[in-house]
DNA sequence: GCTAAGATATTGTTCAACAATCCTCAATAG
DNA sequence: CTATTGAGGATTGTTGAACAATATCTTAGC
């Protein structure tokens, strides 16, 4: 796959900040990090377009970028997106392709594998997976595209999260529910189900945020 | 209000591509473009980036920078994506903030108006006003955010319409029809009007479309 | 007419310099 | 003591030129 600097310098940053090697609030100074990967200033600021259209870092003119930090108002915000996407997916489940239905089951069960080896980083991705699935179902690129952007915005909110048990391991059975009410065609119930969830696991983040201080 | 050159420079080729100076195709040349913006190369790219944010152009590596070319499957994915959105936004409407609802309004009486005064032009721009305003309506930067970049994509295609008068005329009476059943608060049934109603639009632009050549 | 090698043009990337802007912090006025 | 102002320093914004990498076009050979 033919990527350009600038793409490969936006990987490294992305995974550093995704690992937690970056917190959010961290400016990153343009000399600094073009001496540290060898890239020039120009080719650095290439990457931080990409990021930025990633939402994973802001842009402050004529301050530089800093790492998203995520305001319980911005969580609320994406939990609104999230909805109307997931929403959309449900709704077209009757006429969706019969792979993508497979990919919801496939990201039940190794959510529930993930679980019963209590290996709950995994468990979350894998619930991250369902509910892109859930979307995917809308048969859209664009939806597919803005629902990569919230989970990737997402997961800098999860570093925050104290007990990566308690939150994902609710919601392992009623991802299974969830996919259930959609193989038997009750459409309906599943997005009311579904909006519940959502709103279950936004307090439960919410909660989080502000035990963790702030 | 403070705007880097970039931006400038990006504000200004948004101009002239919804214009229909620059058509859908046309290759962004970097040389010639600076030359004749008198800026240099490397900022001439910065903006590209805030263009392909917006989805008006499209980067290929090594190629070049060329005005988006809306293919029909773009257009219907487009119109998933404005469902999704947009009823998101119908189903928000019974908590929606006054200011929300007053926006709707305001963009159905403006399309009436222009209509009467036979300026068709304006009448696209307040129709989707109107449909931004419903996306609105759920309460959400997010939300709001995606639709513009949807809208500004919608334009690019609205270039192909031969008649602005035969695709909107029909719909300005329908707004009104479903800005009153939002009032009524009958949301059901002004979710299943929307739906039709897109269905609707998605058919006449891809016969337009057709129509033109492709 | 077709393929392959070379020439040409364009983009990708780097570098160094200067301009514009923001932040810090001390000095000053009230 | 608080608030304001202003210089100084640090960082980003922008430029122009140069070279490398890649794609496209041209030409030679069959």
């Amino acid at each position: 796959m033919a990527r350009s600097t600038a793409q490969r310098v936006a990987a490294t940053l992305r995974d550093r900040i995704e690992g937690g090697g970056l917190p959010p609030g961290t400016q990153l100074s343009e000399e600094a990090l073009g001496r540290d990967l060898g890239v020039s200033r120009n080719t650095l600021r290439e990457a931080f377009r990409l990021l930025v259209h990633e939402s994973l870092v802001v842009h402050r003119l004529n301050r530089g970028v800093f790492v998203r930090v995520l305001e319980p108002a911005d969580v609320r915000d994406i939990y609104r997106m999230r909805g109307a996407l997931e929403t959309a997916g449900v709704r077209a489940a009757a006429t969706a392709p019969h792979a993508l239905h497979e990919a919801v089951r496939g990201a039940v069960t190794h959510a529930e594998q993930a679980a019963s080896e209590g290996d709950w980083q995994e468990v979350g991705s894998a619930d991250l997976r369902f509910h892109r699935a859930l979307a995917a179902l809308a048969d859209s690129a664009r939806v597919d595209a803005a629902m990569d952007r919230l989970m990737a915005e997402l997961r800098l909110a999860f570093h925050e999260m104290p007990s990566p048990r308690r939150f994902h391991e609710p919601f392992v059975a009623r991802n299974r529910s969830l996919a259930a009410l959609l193989e038997r065609g009750e459409y309906e119930r599943a997005e009311a189900e579904l909006t519940t969830y959502l709103d279950d696991a936004l307090r439960l983040i919410l909660d989080a945020m502000r035990e963790a201080g702030r």
